[in-house]
DNA sequence: CATCTCCTTCTTTTT
DNA sequence: GAAGGAGATG
């Protein structure tokens, strides 16, 4: 067992996961093998250190993180044994320990969360209704930011200076007030809120710790003081989470708070080629406050990446699908469409880029940007699911009470609001009791309005029966929902709203029907309320309420916690290849063979709006180490909105070019195998490249000028008009050369007349002449740095230095158990003083008793449960056939081993390789908090759209498309 | 009083 | 493309 952790491990992969010190800081920059390390330690954990599963806790800041941090360890440790950790994003975890013991701090079971809209709008109301002047906007990002740092609004006004702040303060209490009227958390409140509670567990693992904040400091400190145990891995140089008020010093703090902390550095990169790690490399090193670190590519230089100057945004997008084709058809099949990311500063740059690709038929898939729950057709409908849980959310009731419209107009429901407010009372019961004709209301409510109410409670009322009377096994998240859309004619109304894409919009209905399906299935459901549950605490009560009801709050909570964005889309069980499309915040953390990082001007990176470039910086630096093998950076001289654009400050700085190409590579054969190699996969043969590369227009990256002009072909366009004949499809290249007077465009214009039969343009063949002398000096470059690299670390203790042994100060947190024994089912001591009047302690004792006794049930229930689980698992009793095995063909090696491992074979049916670019796909088959929030797609996506190449949900493309025809 | 339509403005990153 | 405002219409 032992062997099959550690295999495959590099010797400081294997200190980090075999080490007996308690507290283990993990340094791990990009491609080291971060995420394969902190899985191994937990499997380490429960095999060799004989920790229970449901003692250990891993958080992740991420969903799609926790996702695959659970199907990883799943391999190691097999899906039972997996399902029991306390695995998830801080949040959830936080969520799980509230909903089962919140009652102890004063919260009642069934309390909702509140989204980002919810938290706007309470806002908003406050200043409006007290003419603060303070912008709503800002003081809701004041609260979380006073909130990460644990500061409720009580300390906070005692602490309040000036005028502004106090206005603030005010804000901060009634914002406090209205949540706890309206029984809500908000996403800060999750972690305060814990805090309060004290859990308590054996070990504590923690991934991209660099992004904690100081709750999440605090709640670490909280779940390990018992046994203190706990391991984190992170990269000072990956922090891009500063506006979540994420402080890199946690490390420090971590540091100091126990003393006999053991870090691990981890200073291999087995991800990137040579070329592009030092390209990135160059560029983190231009923040010189930062401590220098080492970082050893093992891979081959390769290809240098690429910094691409465009003309325009729209060119940008259609260069970059260019690069895609030609890549792909240059590679011989290679590279697939799966292999491909462009990743984005900020989601809404996407657009140029989608049209292109839709043009082009490159499918493709959107992470990030506008989620799934945020649209308006989804959010509506999972408001009203909301109300219908918790009818006490009054921002809810005030969005959904006159939508679809019933002739109830703005000022009566802000009337009825505030009326409600004044008195103390919700929203729903103001509206209930005009509408019941139970009390008057100070606010008129005319007829119409009155009908209109009527109707509204009417829904709700129905649907709160509805729920009540169907049983578990009815499944009843859908029987409500198609009950409530069924009253709403939401068919209709769609219609109504957005005749131009309402089929769209009903497909994500019935998206969202599908998933509430999932969701119902008896076997989900008793698996999200498994996993939903912790042991049950003898002595301390846990409120029980219907399971139908139970289940409807946790979908929801797990809606609001999910990121859940447009997902993978499949066809006759084969998952479909696409492009994938993400932030750079989105991407942490997965890898692509091929990446684009587009739209690299200044005001997008850094953006305009950042008040840390240093923290810009490093997320250009964690988009360009996301790329195994090829790299392109592109910047268009005139932004989407035509403003003039300079490319960004990140690589204007002198000598960066050095570490770039101006245009996408040539290509060759060699450079197949080289990309093969890196990749680990076969090389394909010189007669399948021959064939593919026949597709192309043209196999150069020479249509668009090195200078980032528009081509003569463009100007030629513009110059007919609106014909949609392509240029060089009527020869009409005659005139064109006329508008510009640039030798290089009178060059491209001759090049661009032979370039499918045989003369290339002048960089094209120097390339070809002196690549090998280049390759050969780039390698000379490599040594020269990894000596220079060295000599600088071996100025310190070399890799890893350990620290005193000893006990720090954990004591100053809280009071350290008497037992320190780690044996398992050790009862320790019952006497775990209560000092803390705040706090409720979840003494250890009563965990690991009633562990020891639940987890058994538990454990049965869900080997009944698991085979929801994916086929990942290293169990050969495949579960039944589902069309979620990953596909058999083209998985990615498992980038972060060391290469001798896999090296001679890229095959996918090795243990060791896993699809890791597909990470979005394979989201499917987990199922950590029986996400139903991520589970879906795989059925109505292609029953509604199957003939469609482009499987983005973006429905916006009509629009850009007639846009774009109109040039 | 409610609704519709047309207009402008603004769009960072995530739980 | 979405949210908010203004102004006309029902």
């Amino acid at each position: 067992m032992a062997g099959g952790i550690l295999s495959g491990l590099n010797a400081a992969q294997r200190e980090a996961v075999t080490t007996t010190a308690d507290v283990v800081q993990v340094l791990a920059p990009p491609g080291s093998g971060k995420t394969k390390t902190l899985t191994a330690r937990v499997a380490h954990l429960i095999a060799e250190r004989r920790l229970k599963p449901w003692n250990i806790i891993v958080c992740t800041f991420t969903v799609k993180a926790a996702n695959e941090m659970k199907e990883r360890i799943t391999k190691f440790v097999g899906p039972d044994c997996a399902n029991q950790l306390k695995l998830g994003t801080f949040h959830s975890v936080a969520l799980r320990y509230l909903k089962q013991y919140g009652q102890h701090i004063g919260l009642s079971k069934d309390f909702g969360i509140a989204d980002t809209s919810d938290s706007k709008a309470i806002v908003k109301r406050i200043t409006k209704q007290n003419d603060y002047t303070i912008d709503a906007g800002s003081a809701r990002g004041r609260i979380s930011t006073q909130k990460a740092k644990g500061i409720d609004s009580e300390q906070f006004a005692k602490t309040k200076k000036n005028v502004e702040q106090q206005e603030f303060a005010r804000v901060y209490e009634e914002y406090e007030e209205t949540l706890k009227a309206s029984n809500l958390l908000d996403y800060d409140d999750l972690l305060t809120r814990c805090c309060l509670l004290l859990p308590n567990v054996e070990a504590l693992l923690i991934d991209e710790y660099q992004d904690t904040n100081n709750i999440q400091y605090e709640l670490m400190a909280l779940f390990a003081q018992h046994r203190n145990v706990i391991t984190i891995v992170g990269d000072p140089d990956q922090s891009i989470y500063g506006f979540r008020s994420a402080e890199i010093k946690n490390l420090t703090r971590m540091k100091q708070q126990w003393a006999d902390t053991l870090t691990i550095n981890l200073e291999e990169n087995y991800r990137s080629s040579g070329a592009i790690l030092h390209a990135a490399q160059h560029i983190i090193e231009q923040d010189e406050s930062r401590p220098p670190k080492k970082l050893q590519a093992t891979h081959t230089f390769g290809q240098r990446p690429i910094l691409r100057k465009l003309p325009t945004a729209a060119a940008e997008a259609d260069w970059l699908v260019a690069e895609v084709k030609r890549t792909q058809a240059l590679s011989g099949g290679l590279l697939q469409p799966n292999d491909f990311a462009v990743l984005l500063r900020s989601a809404a740059l996407s657009r140029a880029i989608e049209s292109a690709l839709g043009r082009e038929g490159v499918p493709y898939r959107m992470i990030g940007g506008m989620r799934f729950y945020d649209r308006v057709e989804i959010k509506l409908l999972i408001d009203y699911l909301r109300v219908v849980d918790s009818p006490g959310n009054s921002e809810a009731v005030e969005r959904i009470a006159n939508m679809p419209p019933r002739r109830v107009g703005e000022g009566t429901i802000k009337g009825l609001h505030e009326e409600a407010r004044l008195k103390g009372v919700s929203l729903w019961s103001m509206v209930l009791d005009v509408v019941q004709g139970r009390c008057r209301s100070a606010t008129k409510v005319n007829n119409t309005s009155h009908t209109g109410l009527a109707k509204f409670v009417d829904v709700i009322v129905s649907a709160q029966k509805k729920l009540a009377s169907t049983a578990a096994e009815d499944t009843p998240l859908v029987t409500l929902l198609q009950h409530i859309i069924k009253k709403l004619n939401y068919q209709d109304h769609l219609k109504k709203k957005y005749a131009d894409d309402c089929e769209a919009r009903w497909s994500n209905v019935e998206e969202l029907i599908a998933q509430t399906t999932e969701a119902s299935d008896p076997q989900q459901l008793a698996a999200m309320l498994a996993e939903g549950a912790l042991p049950t605490i003898e002595g301390i009560e846990r409120r029980t309420e219907s399971v139908t009801e139970d289940a409807l709050s946790l979908f929801l909570a797990n809606v609001t916690l999910s990121t859940a964005g447009a997902e993978k889309a499949e066809q006759d069980g084969e998952k479909i290849q696409q492009l994938t499309i993400s932030t750079i915040h989105g991407a942490k953390g997965l890898e692509w063979p091929v990446v684009f990082i587009p739209a690299c001007y200044d005001g997008s990176i850094p953006h305009s709006r950042a008040e840390d470039n240093d923290e810009e910086r490093r997320l250009l630096y964690v988009g360009m180490t996301r790329a195994q093998a090829l790299l392109y950076l592109s910047s268009p001289g005139r932004n989407s909105q035509r403003e003039e654009a300079s490319m960004s400050t990140f690589l204007a700085q002198p000598g960066v070019a050095a570490y770039f190409e101006e245009h996408g590579p040539s290509i060759a054969t060699r450079d197949v195998q080289g990309l093969a190699k890196t990749l680990g996969r076969e090389s394909p043969s010189d007669a399948v490249v021959a064939e593919s590369k026949r597709s192309l227009e043209r196999d150069e990256d020479n249509y668009w000028p090195l200078t980032g002009e528009q081509p003569p072909e463009e100007l030629a366009k513009w110059d007919r008009g609106k014909s949609n004949e392509t240029a060089w499809s009527i020869g009409g290249m005659r005139p064109a050369a006329v508008f510009s007077t640039a030798a290089v465009t009178m060059q491209q214009q001759q090049d661009f007349t032979t370039a499918s039969t045989t003369i290339k343009a002048g960089f094209v063949s120097a390339k070809a002449q002196y690549d090998d002398i280049l390759e050969e000096q780039r390698l000379k470059k490599v040594d020269e740095r990894a000596a220079q690299a060295k000599a600088v670390a071996d100025e310190k203790p070399k890799g890893r230095k350990r620290q005193i042994e000893g006990q720090g100060s954990i004591a100053s947190f809280f009071a350290k158990p008497s037992t320190t024994a780690k044996k398992e089912n050790e009862s320790c001591s019952n006497d775990v003083k209560q000092h803390d009047a705040k706090r409720t302690k979840i003494p250890l004792q009563e965990l690991s008793n009633v562990n020891t006794v639940a987890s058994a049930d538990i454990a049965n229930r869900r080997l009944m449960l698991s085979h929801k689980l994916p086929s990942t698992a290293p169990s050969r009793q495949t579960p039944r056939p589902t069309s979620r095995v990953p596909p058999a063909g083209n998985p990615y090696p498992f980038s972060s081993s060391p290469p001798q491992q896999d090296e001679d074979d890229g095959n996918p049916t090795t243990s060791d390789t896993i699809p890791t670019s597909d990470a979005g796909h394979d989201e499917t088959t987990n199922t950590m908090m029986a996400r139903p929030a991520t589970t879906f797609h795989t059925t109505s996506m292609q029953t509604v759209v199957p003939q469609r190449k482009t499987l983005g949900m973006r429905r916006s493309l009509k629009g850009w498309n007639a846009r774009g025809g109109r040039h």
